[in-house]
Parts: structure tokens; C-alpha cells; sequence
DNA sequence: CCGGCGCAACCCCTT
DNA sequence: GTTGCGCCGG
């Protein structure tokens, strides 16, 4: 049967006339069926490796192709920069079309986008600029300082943290539940801000999303034509999206009848994996995939549960692991690929050893001819790095690690830009205080509070208060704010590039640096700067994320090469703005520049390019895939993590975390763990990972003897381990060292040098304590009389016991 | 005003 | 064990 013939079975015939393009070449059934769908709201569940990607490309590329929207009607959401870029990447191979006008982007550089056509509406200052989360939280420091707020009491972070998710609600301050004296004071701390930022002419990164709904909501003549301009509407990663950004969606893509959402304006689909949903923490929200599908009166789901990636051993390990989990829409990867290499399962007595056997197979893996670059090693949590790295150092193999400071958020970086700000918007109190003694100019804490106390009492910035303030003090500001404005004077007309020199120059942040022994990096990163706003500027549409052509300009430019000439950019049937609500204005190239540097903190990986093996946590690694894959660390209290495991939903999230750590392998795969581990400067002693026990044993091969789970406290963690050695141990493969034909284990597992607690309880188990009763044992540290055990009692809270003096018997 | 010291925190992270 | 922040002494 021709596969453009084949139907799939709950999805109506593909769009006929497209059959023949050779866009839809290649695809399986169930992906043309997604490229393909006819108008109406769609869910697309979308396994891991199962060209996901290239299916919201291709449909893109196709509805364009086939006439059935013009590039402007179609508006592409994703999370991440990188995932933007890939999709425009994709889709101009496909299509030699000018992507100039498309909205595809972030949620964040779409709102940005938007808000910068519409500053006036939105009532933002047409040069607003972007706090990030470090902005972001000296900005409320500030602000707890000046107003004597009790940072004891209500932590900066804390406070940040509320009001992001006060607004990734869809909450202003007066929409907050207050229930007690301490939200009281929380909501009015989050008016301040707002205030705050207001005059100073800074959004933050929620505020992107809330204004732009809220302008949305409120304005009838902005919605209905955004409305009717995005007939196609498609989301990436849609078991990430938090409230706002569903409710966001919502507004764009309804038809509104009476004040009403009605589905039906244009075609949205929602493509994501609930299986992969593991941002909670920071307010995604799986459930909107539900609520989608009622709310959109969703008539199609297409479930793409082929994978192209993975052996079979390696999807039936995820498959089976993932089963446990009882919250799921259901789905199962599948592949034509055999079963590959069984997944591999060590125990190490220390984590120590274990990275030292890791290096040991990886350099076997390297000289069977693996690239280092297709070697992954994923950890829970970044701490794990440390003796990772050092082991990878010591043996001398090129390794990278992913996370940590990215370019935009290193600290001369962000003095560099702190200047540049500051010529563009001299309110811009954040970026004053960072830079104002910075290089040190003898303004101390001191000035700096007289000018505070000033910019108060007559209500202006920083900047215009600086008369204010007299004496010695006064005329330091002064000085500092007369060269604020020369050099502002002298940027006028003169590039980017010369911009930023003229800035790195007269600031003295080069000098500074160069005086500094240790500053040699720095001068390079600043050097680096000048680089990025070049490539900035000479990049092929260059601040598209920062201005969006009004509806008459776009009806005007010429038609995309790869399309019919005599089509337009946009519907021709969609009217322009009145003039007052479409008052877009081309940014100046440093503020694009500063709003792409917010946007886009750049790369976080260092040395890229260079043949390395990949370190990184399992959430940085999502989205990603190699050929070998280690997942370290396989222990109740690390993986699962202990802050995660007392609650069902947690635990479902871990269990979710360790799904997309597995997915993530092409071709081998090994999990390993280790019975003594230092954490937070202490020896811990961890059992083997609960999600060893929801593998199939079938896809498993322990390489060392596998344990027999957990054991009386007679035997103790460990118990079967001397004695089963080389006697074919686990039940899950042909022993240790069994034959595996070129493939050689690089080192015998060393027995252990410490006696393993003995008392036999296990995290995660039920016990029973004579005075604070039934608990759950979180976690365990420390051997022999000096082991305790933390322990959840839900009457009392958690306890950390002394197991030589508690009484507790398992339940 | 700056640097040094002491103390606390410490899971995951993109915009 | 490490890092970052805040306070205090020079």
C-alpha cells in the first residue's frame, strides 16, 4: 500500500492534492497524518525520538505550500531559543522562504515582539528593556531594602518566586488571595515592585507574557485581529506550558463571542509528551494538555509512538519504568530497530570508583571508535559533577559540562550591558547601581543611600537625583553621571560595534579587568561582546525578535522567493490596525541588541565544537540524544531525589526525569550506582534506585552481581555481595564478565572497604516510632553508630534519628 | 571603601 | 566540599 495512501486509523484522508509533494516523502503514517491534519484544534502526543520536530516543520512548510495560510498567519511557540532557531532552521531548507514575518519563537520573544508594536497600549516605554532573574532579584532586594522589609521573614528569593508565580497565574497584585498577615505583606511587597518597575521602564520575564494577555484580554480592536491573522496556530512542548501561556494561546486563537472563548478562530496544535513533563517545579503544568483538549473541543489526537532513535532494549527499559506512573494520557514507543545491546547495570562501592570505571569503559568505547561527543553522562543534580570531572581530568579525556554561568550572565558581561543600558534608559536604577562603583570610582555604600534618600523624596531616578546630593559624595555622582551622559552624547550615530568599543573604553571595565591577575578571561569575554553585537547586526533579520512589521509593510514586501511571487505575506483579507494601536517603531540597534541579550543569555557550554564527552543533569539533557548514555548516581535520595520522593506527584515526576534519561540513548545505555557517596561533605550511604525494580530484567545485564534488593537487617545493604561474586549473581544477565564477545569491562568492582550500614532500612520504607509513630524514611547517612536516618513523620514533621538510639522498627 | 572572614545553603532551569 | 553573601575591621 503507498504510504500516502494509507489512512491512519482515527485520522481523516490526507489533504489530497499535497500527496505528491515531496515534503511529505518518507513520513510514517501517523506523522503524515499530523502534517496533514485539516483544519480544527489537534493534540499531537509525541514520544521521545519520534521526529516531533520534523513534523510541526513540515507542517508548516506544507499548509504554506499547499496556499492554505500565508507566512504571516502562522504563529510557531516553543521554549527555548534553541528550538526556534532549529524550526526556522528546518523550515527554510524546506522552503527557500524569507522567514521575515513569521511569528516563530519563544513565548517570551513573541510577547516581546508584540509588546514592542504595541508599547503604547501596553503602556510601557517604547525603549523598555528586559530584567532577567538576576535583575530581577536585585531589583526586589533594592526595593525589601528601601521599604525596611524583614528579609528574615520574607527571603529575597522567596519573595521573587511569588511574584513570578503570582504572575504566571495571571495575577496583579489585587487579584491575590490574601489569607493572612504574612500574604498581606507579600502582595504589597509585589505592588511595590510593580511600581518600581514601571517607572524605571523595566519588564521581567513573566510580565512579557502578562501584559501582552492582558492587552490581549482588554483591547477588542488588537485581539480580533490577531485573531483573524493567525489562522495556524502550533506549540512545542505543550506539557510545559504553565497558566499563563495556555490562557495566552487561548486569547490569540479563539473566537470571542460576548466576552466568551469560542474555539474554532484558527487551527491550533498542541504537540507534547506528558511523559516528558518535567518542569512542576517551576509552574508547568501537564494538565493543560487535558484542558486543551476539552476546552479546544479537541476532535483529533495522533499519538506518534515510533521511535527512530533507540534500540529496543533501551525503549522497553522506558516503556516498562514509565508504566508505573498512574497519571498519564498513555502512549508506548515502539521501533523496527532490534534489541540492540542490553542495558548495562554496575554497583561501585564508592563514587569515586564509579567515575573511575566510567572512564575506563569510555576510553574502551573511544577506541571501538565512538565519538567522545556521542558519550553522554547524566547526573541528577549538578554536585555530582564534581568527581566526575575530576576523574575525566586526571585520565586526561576531553569532557564538557553543560549549565553554569551562561555568556550573557557573566558578571563583566553584565557591567558592560549595565552601561549600555543605562545610554539607552538612564531610569534604569538597576542597571545604575550595578555599575555606578563599578569600576570602584569612591562611591561607597554610603553616597549611594544619600542618593537613594534623594531619588525618594523627589521621585526620580537615580540619575536625575544626583544634584540632589551635595558635598563630596554629590560630586562623585555627578561625575559619573556627567560621563553616563558624554558618552551617551557621543554614541549618536555611530554603530553598534563602536558603541560597545566606545563603552568598554571609557568605562575602564578593560583596564580594571587588564590590572587584574586574574582577569584575563574577563578582558576576552568583553573582547567577545564586540563579536556577538557584530554577528548580531550582520545576522540575516537582524532584531526580528525585537520588531514586528505593522500588517501594511507586510502586505507590501515582496513575496518569499520559494513561494507563488504574485502571494502576499499576509492574508489579504486582514485589516490593518487603526493607526493609534499600531505604533510600531524600529528599535535602535542597541536596543535590540539589549533585548536579544536578555532574551537569549547564549550559549552555556564551554569549548563547543571540540570532540568531548557531554556531562550534564538529566533536565538539561532533554531534548537531546547520543549514542552511549550513562545515567550515574542510580540511588534512593539522589534518583529519586529525596526532596521529591515523600509524595506521590514527585515521585511521578522522578520516575518521568528518569524516562527522559533514558530516551536519551541511541545505542547503549548503563545505569550505575554506588553504595558510599560524598554529598554536602559527608560520607552518605544510599541504596540502589527504586527504578532499578520497574526495568525488565530481560533488557538488563548487570555487570556486577546484582543484589538482592532490599535485605533483613541481618544481612544488611550489600549482604549477598562477597559470596555471589563471579557465581553468576543477578538474575538479570550471564553473570560478570560473561561473554560479550569484543566487548571487555575495564575493571573488576572493588570489594567494599567499609562495612555497609547494618540496620537495614531502606528510603522510602514505612517505619514505626514509638513516640512520633508511623514515618517515612527519607534518607540515610553516616555507618555504624554514627548512622541516622531522616524520617517523615506526617505528625511531626521531618526528624533526622540517631538509628543507635531510636527505636524503629519497619512497618 | 575594600577585602577578608564566617556562616549558611545546597535539586532540577528557560525566558 | 564549595560557593556566595553579608558583616565587620583596617
Amino acid at each position: 500500500m503507498s504510504l500516502f495512501g494509507s489512512h491512519d486509523a482515527s485520522q481523516g484522508a490526507p489533504h489530497s492534492p499535497a500527496a505528491a509533494s515531496p515534503l511529505l516523502a518518507n513520513l510514517n503514517p501517523e506523522q503524515l497524518a499530523a502534517v496533514t491534519l485539516p483544519e480544527g484544534n489537534a493534540l499531537i502526543l509525541a514520544g521521545a525520538g519520534s521526529g516531533k520536530t520534523r513534523v510541526l516543520t513540515t507542517r508548516i512548510a506544507w499548509l504554506l505550500q499547499t496556499g492554505q495560510v500565508s507566512p504571516g498567519g502562522v504563529l510557531a511557540v516553543t521554549f527555548t531559543n534553541k528550538a526556534a532557531k532549529e524550526m526556522v532552521t528546518r523550515l527554510t531548507a524546506m522552503l527557500p522562504i524569507n522567514a521575515r514575518g513569521m511569528w516563530i519563537g519563544t513565548f517570551h520573544g513573541l510577547c516581546n515582539r508584540f509588546l514592542r508594536a504595541h508599547w503604547k497600549l501596553a503602556n510601557l516605554p517604547s525603549t523598555f528593556q528586559i530584567l532577567d532573574t538576576q535583575d530581577q532579584l536585585s531589583a526586589i532586594k533594592r526595593l525589601m531594602k528601601q521599604f525596611n522589609v524583614d528579609d528574615e521573614r520574607f527571603p529575597a528569593k522567596q519573595t521573587q518566586w511569588f511574584i513570578a508565580g503570582a504572575k504566571e497565574d495571571g495575577r496583579r497584585p489585587r487579584d491575590v488571595e490574601v489569607r493572612s498577615e504574612e500574604d498581606r505583606k507579600k502582595v504589597e511587597i509585589y505592588q511595590l515592585y510593580e511600581e518600581q518597575c514601571q517607572r524605571e521602564g523595566v519588564v521581567d520575564f513573566s510580565e512579557l507574557m502578562l501584559r501582552s494577555y492582558e492587552l490581549l484580554r482588554d483591547n477588542d480592536v488588537i485581539r480580533e485581529h490577531y485573531q483573524r491573522r493567525f489562522r495556524h496556530i502550533l506549540i512545542d512542548e505543550f506539557q510545559d506550558t504553565n497558566r499563563l501561556q495556555y490562557a495566552w494561546i487561548k486569547m490569540l486563537s479563539g473566537v470571542t463571542v460576548e466576552g466568551r472563548f469560542v474555539p474554532g478562530g484558527s487551527s491550533v496544535i498542541a504537540v507534547g509528551d506528558d511523559d516528558q513533563s518535567i518542569y512542576a517545579f517551576r509552574g508547568a503544568r501537564v494538565g493543560n494538555m487535558a484542558d486543551f483538549v476539552r476546552e479546544f473541543e479537541v476532535q483529533r489526537q495522533i499519538k506518534l509512538e515510533q521511535n527512530y532513535r533507540s534500540f529496543s532494549n533501551i525503549l522497553d527499559s522506558a516503556n516498562a519504568l514509565i508504566g508505573h506512573n498512574t497519571k498519564r494520557l498513555g502512549k508506548n514507543l515502539r521501533t523496527d530497530q532490534g534489541p540492540g545491546e542490553p542495558v548495562r547495570v554496575y554497583e561501585s562501592t564508592s563514587d569515586f570508583a564509579e567515575a573511575q570505571w566510567m572512564v575506563e569503559e569510555m576510553r574502551q568505547l573511544v577506541r571501538e571508535g565512538i565519538d567522545r561527543k556521542e558519550i553522554a553522562v547524566l547526573y541528577r543534580s549538578n554536585a555530582q559533577s564534581r568527581v566526575i570531572e575530576t576523574a575525566l581530568f586526571n585520565a586526561a579525556v576531553p569532557y564538557r559540562v553543560y549549565g553554569g554561568l551562561r555568556f550573557f550572565e557573566r558578571a563583566e558581561i553584565k557591567h558592560a550591558l549595565g552601561y549600555l543600558r543605562l545610554l539607552e534608559n538612564k531610569d534604569d536604577d538597576t542597571s545604575f547601581l550595578r555599575i555606578v562603583n563599578f569600576p570602584p570610582r569612591g562611591i561607597g555604600a554610603r553616597s549611594i543611600e544619600l542618593l537613594q534618600d534623594a531619588a525618594r523624596a523627589a521621585g526620580h531616578s537615580l540619575h536625575d537625583a544626583v544634584s540632589a546630593v551635595g558635598g563630596k559624595a554629590g560630586a562623585n555622582l555627578s561625575a559619573f553621571v556627567a560621563k553616563i551622559d558624554v558618552l551617551r552624547e557621543q554614541t549618536v550615530g555611530i554603530s553598534l560595534r563602536e558603541i560597545i568599543e566606545l563603552v568598554l573604553d571609557h568605562s575602564g571595565l578593560i583596564e580594571h579587568y587588564k590590572a587584574d591577575r586574574e582577569g584575563a578571561d574577563r578582558v576576552e569575554n568583553l573582547e567577545e561582546l564586540v563579536n556577538a553585537a557584530e554577528s548580531f547586526v550582520t545576522q540575516e533579520g537582524f532584531g526580528r525578535d525585537a520588531v514586528a512589521l505593522p500588517v501594511d509593510e507586510l502586505r507590501q514586501s515582496p513575496a518569499s522567493q520559494g513561494l507563488d511571487p504574485s502571494r502576499p505575506m499576509i492574508d489579504e483579507a486582514l485589516e490593518p490596525l487603526a493607526p493609534d494601536a499600531e505604533t510600531g517603531e524600529t528599535l535602535s540597534p542597541l536596543a535590540a541588541f539589549l533585548t536579544h541579550a536578555a532574551l537569549e543569555s547564549g550559549d552555556n557550554q564551554a569549548q563547543a565544537g571540540q570532540d568531548a564527552v557531554q556531562l550534564m543533569t538529566v533536565h538539561a539533557a532533554k531534548g537531546l540524544e547520543f549514542d552511549c548514555v550513562f545515567i550515574t548516581g542510580m540511588e534512593e535520595g539522589l534518583f529519586p531525589h529525596e526532596n521529591s520522593m515523600s509524595d506521590h506527584d514527585g515521585l511521578e515526576e522522578e520516575r518521568r526525569l528518569m524516562y527522559v534519561a533514558i530516551t536519551r540513548a541511541r545505542q547503549r545505555l548503563y545505569m550505575s550506582h554506588s553504595q558510599t557517596r560524598m554529598l554536602h561533605g559527608q560520607t552518605r550511604y544510599n541504596l540502589k534506585s527504586r527504578f532499578y525494580d520497574e526495568l525488565p530484567e530481560a533488557a538488563l545485564k548487570w555487570l556486577t552481581p546484582k543484589n538482592q534488593g532490599f535485605a533483613p537487617s541481618a544481612f544488611g545493604y550489600g549482604g549477598g555481595y562477597a559470596t555471589s561474586r563471579g557465581a553468576g549473581g543477578g538474575s538479570g544477565g550471564s553473570g560478570y564478565g560473561g561473554g560479550f564477545g569484543k566487548e571487555s569491562f575495564a575493571s573488576p568492582p572493588v570489594p567494599p572497604q567499609k562495612a555497609a550500614p547494618s540496620h537495614g532500612l531502606r528510603s522510602g520504607m514505612q517505619v514505626f516510632h514509638n513516640k512520633f509513630g508511623e514515618g517515612t524514611v527519607l534518607a540515610l547517612e553516616g555507618g555504624g553508630d554514627d548512622a541516622r536516618a531522616q524520617i517523615n513523620f506526617p505528625r511531626h514533621g521531618v526528624k533526622w534519628l540517631a538509628l543507635s538510639v531510636a527505636k524503629l522498627t519497619p512497618v
